[in-house]
RNA sequence: GGAGGAGUGGCCGAGCGGUUGAAGGCGCUGCUCUCGAAAAGCAGUAUAUGGGAAACCGUAUCGCGAGUUCGAAUCUCGCCUCCUCCGCCA
């Protein structure tokens, strides 16, 4: 696997292959005219460079003895002739980024290539599908009858696309989220996962939990290249207030080490953050309207990593490991697919889905989803490690190359699909439901509800 | 919400209009000395970016962004963050 560097250099010199990489995404980006944008910025540039090292040169001058008047007046005319090309560079430089920041991430080489999610490919099936000897129920007649969901009062307080979840749901709730949290901070649950997947090479070091800030700047979510589509956010406060609710923990868990500079040995960083997550999901009505499938607001225990630039793609096989693990342990049956180059997003370089299967409902759900962003995210949001010199010592502490790091988050769990995904699987004939084994514990020892 | 104080390199800390990318110290690296180590001495020690095959040269960066000035780490304004006190509050 190649290292992509999405910046300015590597589309200069892979122009063509930058357009068809993003028209393979759905992305219609003028390459010529940023490659034109940018020559116009460096010879500006340099330009610049060059008054100013003019003007530099002047105004050093002996202690104590006062410039001549005739330098002040060479300093006058060389800060207009300044301001001007600013000015120049400024305009050309805005543009410039605008059309920069449009460049998505390039796909993987083995991203099958789409224009739209049903060309993902199934690469997996796993689990048995349960063999009722009655008509499964769907995950709302069995929630709904039982009181365990009400969404006819959150309508009448919040509006539609909101629930209650009521009594025996939010301990289930509960004791997925203590169950995910121990997996991920066990060192030796991931050291079994990666033995058993064969993954090579990669480090068992635990997940840190996190409760992220639920808001996020205007800024920050645009570094990210998650603010859009904006119609899918919601913003809060006032204007000056310059805050979104945050659409997953990754918006918050992602930039939060920007603009720093990162120690080797402090890698892999890895997040296991909890969080309610708020989206719009504008222009989906009518679509999965029934039950708590698609809500407003939804809880989601999200894995973050940054990696150095050699071992992203290790990171994101191992994080859809962990969510195979999560799956298998709760017994549910799924499927994986691979996502095509329309439907991994702007800033990933590849895409994985889970999908539960619901009998009830008689089709798959997504429960989970992996995004490895290479280091596009890392170059918004300026997060860096140093590099390892040739010998494998870090460089001295005050001299050191540097390289973007690797993002990668993916779901941990989405317990709202999850309870979707249990009552489905785990229901009786009369309508209880049975508490998937693993949970058992985490609930004193409760087998149903 | 009210009143104050502070943000300088990996860390501590000087500088408050003119060769200051930034004194001094700590740390780190190399060398000298040593059988070795410590100590001491000497030297080196930020990042990004443009140009260059390279050596190297230019430019930017003292929380962030604007402004004043021939010249800004230093002056002015806005923003962000942190601290102290008062008020309110889960």
């Amino acid at each position: 696997y190649n290292t992509v560097m999405l910046d300015i250099r590597f589309i200069r010199e892979n122009a063509d292959l930058v357009a068809e990489k993003s028209k393979q995404k759905g992305y219609e980006v003028d390459i010529q005219k940023l490659l034109e944008l940018d020559n116009n910025r460096r010879e500006l540039l340099t330009e610049i460079e060059q008054v100013r090292a003019d003007r530099n040169r002047l105004s050093t001058i002996v202690v104590g003895e006062q410039p001549s008047s005739h330098k002040i007046e060479e300093g006058k005319k060389l800060k207009s002739e300044l301001a001007n090309l600013e000015d120049q560079l400024t305009s050309v430089n805005d543009e410039f980024l605008k059309l920069l920041k449009a460049v998505p991430n390039m796909p993987s080489d083995d991203v099958p290539v789409g224009i739209s999610e049903a060309e993902n490919k199934v690469t997996k099936e796993q689990g048995d599908k349960p063999n009722f000897d009655f008509k499964p129920k769907t995950h709302w007649e069995i929630a709904e009858g039982r009181g365990l969901i009400d969404k006819v009062r959150a309508a009448k307080v919040a509006g539609s696309r909101f629930a209650y979840i009521k009594g025996d749901l939010v301990k289930l709730q509960f004791a997925l989220v203590q169950f995910v949290f121990d997996t991920l901070t066990s060192e030796e649950t991931l050291k079994g996962i990666i033995d058993k997947t064969g993954l090579q090479n990669i480090s068992p070091k635990p997940f840190t939990p996190v409760l992220p800030p639920l808001m996020i700047r205007t800024e920050v979510f645009d570094a990210m290249d998650r603010l859009e589509p904006r119609e899918e956010r919601y913003k809060v406060g006032s204007e000056e207030d310059n805050l979104w609710l945050q659409g997953s923990a990754e918006h918050t868990l992602g930039p939060m080490y920007m603009g720093e500079i990162i120690d080797i040995d402090e890698l892999p960083i890895r997040l296991i953050g909890y969080a309610s997550s708020f989206r719009r999901e504008a222009g989906t009505y009518g679509k999965d309207t029934e039950g708590i499938i698609r809500m407003h607001q939804f809880d989601k225990l999200e894995m973050e990593s940054f990696v150095n630039s050699e071992g992203g793609m290790l990171e994101h096989l191992f994080f859809v490991a962990i969510q195979e693990y999560i799956m298998q342990q709760l017994k549910i049956p799924y499927r994986v697919l691979q996502k095509c180059t329309a439907d991994i997003g702007k800033p990933n370089a590849r895409g994985i889905d889970l999908e539960a299967w619901l009998p009830g409902a008689g089709n798959y759900l997504e429960t989970h989803t992996a995004d490895f962003m290479t280091d596009y995210q890392a170059r918004r949001l300026g997060i860096r490690n140093k590099v390892l010199n040739t010998g494998g010592q870090e460089h001295d502490t005050k001299s050191f190359p540097t390289n973007f790091v690797h993002t990668n988050d993916a779901t941990a769990l989405a317990p709202g699909r999850a309870i979707v995904a249990i009552i489905e699987n785990y229901q009786k004939p009369d309508g209880s439901v049975e508490i998937p084994e693993i949970l058992r514990t985490y609930m004193h020892g409760q087998t149903s509800l």
